[in-house]
DNA sequence: CCGCTTATCT
DNA sequence: AAGATAAGCG
């Protein structure tokens, strides 16, 4: 797995997603799926896919938890492989203007790579992300970063992948105002989630249908005005708008949009964003009375929706908890750790050197944002995750700090303890020798943080035989159907 | 009513 | 307490 693969190119849409790196796809297809886009792979690696290993590790993952068969064979039939690096820039050049991003993770000192990028940039006029496993951020070089507009580390997480898309949205509505990007987001949700029950999942048993007798307890709200329950099906999609949107943005009349329930009154939303936002403010001052920097924590045996945590007053991320995440979960039980990995915290030698991974390097597509991840933490693929910046740990506990970075240092973090509500405690555990020494003394100053999907993993479809997949990968994995861009970029032009 | 917010009511 | 309704305001 070490180094030495070719050229894998990615490139992502609101629809879909081509991307080289399966674990990773997985995670974000149980995301982006969701939100109903379709996906597609491409890549160009000398002819060695991914490996059997990669494979079988999440299709047992999907397997155990009885997730659906129905995205997952879709995905795969939406992989394109080709063997060379200009096949795949073709590939690309045909559909440049319906794809929006390109994902790259060609190592820097990978000269065709470096050409790729470039050409990708001038002739596609794409906007380029790229991941590498590799090296320190600071030896990057600045030609490289002038390239990309994202750059991120590996262990690149799920959590950042999912947001990939909205930097497509950035890219498709060529250059927006913040505020305008708010409903811009919006737009291509409602988009996506009609390709998504088109396209992908025909039938999701997610309807609910109210057979309406005399007096049906229904939470729908389609006709009479019933008092709005807002059960927990309600809340996610009431805290998903609210991500989407922007906290800042969030107001009424968009969240019912977003949410997209029939009958669903905009006073109902109002009333609840109410209070929503007391429960929030309450929350906020509790732990930082005197800080713009606060974290929120309704944890623990609570709902899993309202545990996230809100960095300033204007923007949020979620921070899915790991009994949300059963994907991750599953890693968890045996490699621990769901963290969360926020760039900005600390690593004055990157800030130093102008090259925060994970941070904006380039302005060029207005890209402002940070992509905070979410570490599943050390899979077999990624023994030796790297991060630095903030992480949320599964014990409840924000650390800050960096791993992976240098060569065998082990723990150095701080540990900000959240415990119940109050108290915050800041305990310095210990620091790097070198690189970083003045670590998280001030609150950085606040990242900007782009809204990540929440998801919900049930109801995708029916198991999928493992064997079946396996094959179906093994034996060449080109996947290439005469109707490909027709179901992938259905409803697109 | 145009929509967002705040206060009040049940 | 949760949600609806009223009222104030740009």
């Amino acid at each position: 797995m070490h180094g030495g693969y070719g050229y894998t190119l990615m490139a992502v849409n609101v629809r879909f997603v081509w991307s080289p790196i399966w674990h990773m796809c997985f995670a974000a297809l149980q995301r982006i799926v969701k939100i109903g886009t379709p996906f597609a792979r491409l890549t160009s690696r000398g002819g060695h896919g991914p490996s059997q290993s990669s494979i079988h590790h999440l299709a047992t993952i999907w397997s155990s938890k009885k997730h659906a068969s129905r995205p997952l064979l879709a995905w795969l039939k939406g992989v394109l492989k080709v063997e060379r690096r200009n096949d795949a820039l073709d590939v690309i050049e045909d559909r440049k203007y319906r794809l929006n991003l390109v994902v790259t993770d060609i190592p820097w000192f990978n000269t065709n790579g470096f050409d790729t990028l470039q050409y990708i940039g001038n002739e596609f006029k794409l906007a380029v992300i790229s991941t590498s496993r590799n090296e320190n951020a600071k030896l990057l070089p600045a030609d490289f970063a002038s390239r990309v507009i994202l750059y991120f580390l590996k262990s690149m997480s799920v959590s950042s992948f999912e947001t990939l898309w909205q930097h497509a949205c950035v890219k498709e509505k060529g250059k927006a105002t913040n505020a305008e990007r708010a409903s811009m987001l919006y737009e291509n949700v409602i988009e996506a989630s009609l390709g998504n029950t088109l396209a992908v999942c025909e039938d999701t048993p997610e309807q609910t249908e109210v057979t309406a007798d005399d007096d049906s307890p229904q939470k729908n709200k389609k006709k009479n005005k019933k008092r709005v329950v807002w059960d927990e099906k309600m809340k996610r999609k009431f805290l998903e708008a609210i991500e989407l949107l922007g906290s800042d943005h969030a107001f009424p009349k968009k969240i019912v949009e977003v949410m997209n329930v029939p009958g669903l009154t905009r006073e109902s939303v109002a009333s609840h964003l109410q209070k929503h936002r007391i429960t929030m403010k309450r929350a906020h001052g509790a732990l930082f009375p005197s800080s713009q920097f606060a974290l929120n924590f309704n944890s623990s045996q609570g709902n899993p929706e309202t545990n996230f945590y809100q960095l300033g007053s204007s923007s949020s991320i979620s921070v899915p908890s790991s009994n949300f995440s059963p994907l991750f979960h599953t890693e968890a039980s045996t490699s621990r750790s769901n963290l969360i990995h926020e760039p900005y915290g600390l690593g004055s030698a990157q800030v130093a050197s102008g090259l925060v991974p994970g941070s904006r390097v380039n302005q060029t597509y207005g890209i402002e944002t940070i992509l905070p991840s979410i570490d599943i933490g050390g899979s077999s693929s990624n023994p030796n995750s790297t991060y630095v910046g903030f992480r949320l740990a599964v014990n409840g506990k924000v650390e800050s700090g960096q791993t992976g970075v240098s060569s065998n240092d082990e723990k150095k973090a701080v540990v900000v303890n959240l415990s119940a509500e109050g108290a915050e405690n800041e305990s310095l555990v210990q620091y790097p020798s070198t690189s970083v020494d003045h670590v998280a003394q001030q609150p950085p100053s606040l990242p900007p943080m782009v809204p990540s999907i929440l998801h919900d993993f049930e109801s995708l479809g029916a198991d999928v035989e493992i064997d079946a997949l396996m094959n179906m990968v093994g034996s060449g994995g080109i996947f290439w159907e005469d109707d490909f861009d027709d179901t992938i970029f259905h409803n697109t032009d």
